[in-house]
RNA sequence: GCCCGGGUAGCUCAGUUGGUAGAGCAGCGGAUUGAAAAUCCGCGUGUCGGUGGUUCGAAUCCGCCCCCGGGCA
């Protein structure tokens, strides 16, 4: 039962596709047929599979679907580095310029709805926060607590801080330090016309399965990843040694694995802890999808590759 | 066949001297504006194995039956 949300005439000079749907749910394999149907080359719109070191444990597309298929924004960016949605905003609009300039449709294909919304929607046009000041902000929140902070906060944007938790620690300090910085509140700053989104119509693909068959592909494929060398590729980056706070260290996987080899878990228990948190992370994906993103086209099943091109023609040229 | 032990939430288990049940884990719903695979908020989801009885009242006491362990034959 796939639904058809209102008739679309698809312009690949000026529109582009997004792809999105919770991990496992097969949205790789429908933005390559998405891709061979119109012509168009995938951007990654997920925030893990940005990073080089990660690739097993992340579900990149894999060397073959790479070749066959130009790929963007896969493995871009160094653990090291600390991705955003700004940041991938940014490289978005240079990997759109590029591929419209080669007469090729964009398709951005992730589950982080956040890149995506941003994609479509625009975010506030808020200046790079001083990386000294972020760091001294949560430090000052380790020490004080997020009861105090959010009282601080209350103080010059009671409007934010009314709709916060205390246990709420990134949003916190990510208010005051936003404060600290421009001398304007973040709900100032979220009330401006957001910027940054991409020209033309968004036309949204979004992959929800069945939830039971959902996690049954899930709880399955870590394993495989572990077959496939999950545990070599975890080790290296373990071995840089990166901060905790790097993002790429909280990749689903990667504290499972880092407790399996620090003995801590057997690698039974490493595999079923890492599918659970897959399986919340889905869930919260599937929340977030239905309620706060908008879709042109609905896919209510597990996706898996079909060899019909007309089939994507009748849905993105209905009107 | 007999003797023990056990059957309570999806799982592991609590449950005082009888007052229609609660923890952990799992799960579910929601939020989400630059760390988002992050960070939060909320929610017990139940023929207490079945049946008959005692009682104002049974997960709790009694009878019978069923199922799962273990032991004896």
């Amino acid at each position: 039962m796939n639904e058809m949300i209102a008739p679309f005439n698809f312009d690949p000079q000026h529109d582009f596709i997004m792809v999105a749907g919770p991990t496992a749910s097969g949205k790789s394999a429908l933005a390559m047929d998405i891709a061979k149907a119109v012509d168009g080359v995938i951007i990654n719109g997920d925030s893990m599979q940005i990073y080089r070191d990660l690739s097993i444990v992340t579900a990149c597309p894999s060397p073959l679907e790479k070749m066959a298929m130009p790929h963007r924004l896969y493995n871009a960016l160094d653990g090291a580095d600390v991705c955003s949605v700004g940041k991938w905003l940014g490289l978005l609009h240079q990997e759109v310029a590029a591929i419209r300039a080669y007469g090729k449709v964009p398709i951005i294909c992730g589950g982080t709805a956040l890149y995506l919304n941003a994609a479509q929607h625009g975010i506030s046009a808020i200046p790079d926060i001083d990386e000294a000041l972020h760091k001294a902000v949560i430090a000052e929140h380790r020490e004080k607590g997020g009861a105090a902070m959010l009282e601080e906060l209350a103080l010059f944007d009671g409007a934010l801080a009314a709709r916060l938790s205390p246990g709420d620690s990134q949003r916190i300090t990510r208010a005051i330090e936003v404060y600290r910085q421009t001398s304007r509140p973040l709900s100032e700053w979220q009330r401006d016309d957001p910027q940054g989104q991409l020209s033309g119509r968004a036309f949204n693909f979004t992959v929800l399965p069945d939830r039971d068959e959902l996690y049954a592909r899930i709880n399955k494929r870590f394993a495989m990843m572990w077959e496939a060398g999950a545990l070599p590729e975890v080790e290296r980056l373990l071995a840089r040694e990166l901060p905790t706070s790097a993002p790429v260290m909280k990749a689903v996987g990667v504290p499972q694995i880092a407790a399996y080899l620090a003995g801590e878990m057997t690698d039974e228990e490493a595999i079923a802890d890492a599918a659970m948190q897959s399986r919340r992370y889905a869930k919260r994906q599937f929340t977030f999808f239905r309620n706060n993103f908008i879709t042109n086209y609905e896919f209510q099943e597990l996706y898996s590759t079909r060899d019909d091109l007309e089939f994507f023609s009748k849905i993105l040229f209905s009107a």
